[in-house]
DNA sequence: CCGAATCCAATTAGATACTG
DNA sequence: CAGTATCTAATTGGATTCGG
């Protein structure tokens, strides 16, 4: 069996896929506003999230092509990301995802209780 | 920090948890329908899945409270999987996913080429 | 037929330190 | 400011074996 399994040929593996880094969502959705700098962005990131591993996730997002990196040639430096054509097309996904997600939520109070 | 982040606070790093197991979309897609064995549902799965993994993943989403799993009492045994209520209406995501998949995958074939 | 237990391999996140 | 390099720790998937 291939190492990329049905990556690139079912929507579903390949979705996994492309969102199984740990922050994958949450990236996408900051970035969904408009272009964010590297720090700015980290800030909106929980504290968990380490400078290293905001910069790893990233550049997996770029290669996948669901951001875009730019980079502007200016002391000190500054590089903006922000979401590329088909990233911009995740809102809808985002969007459902955000509204189940709260619903998940209640039902987990509902349950814990 | 705490564990589990914000699982359960954050809609997004909760969802993103909940699906982190490498075949949960796959799965829920499966029992939307409705109710599948045990054996039928690894028959729909790539090959790549073994026996263990889809065990391991169902128990980890029915823990989660997205599926039920029903067990009747015969010989030989007969279990079914079907999606819980919250589990059901996660359908939603899984249409806006899988079309933005299928949009990805067109992203993909035009790029390589 | 459905699954648990165990062990191993692979992946990925986090910590720390260093750079232009 | 925005990274990279390296190491380690934790998680998770896969293979195999055993059981009601």
């Amino acid at each position: 069996m291939d190492k990329k399994d049905y990556f690139g040929i079912c929507p579903y593996a390949t979705t996994q896929k492309l969102l199984s880094g740990k922050w994958a969502l949450l990236i996408l959705h900051t970035l969904s506003p408009g272009p964010v700098r590297f720090n700015e962005l980290k800030r909106r990131m929980p504290a968990a999230m380490t400078h290293t591993t905001l910069s790893r996730q990233l550049k997996s997002l770029e290669a996948d092509g669901l951001i875009i990196r730019t980079e502007y040639s200016a002391i000190p430096p500054k590089v903006e990301y922000s979401l590329s054509d088909i990233g911009r097309k995740f809102d809808k996904v985002s969007d459902a995802l955000f509204e189940w997600g709260n619903e998940y939520i209640k039902f987990l109070e509902s349950r814990d209780v």
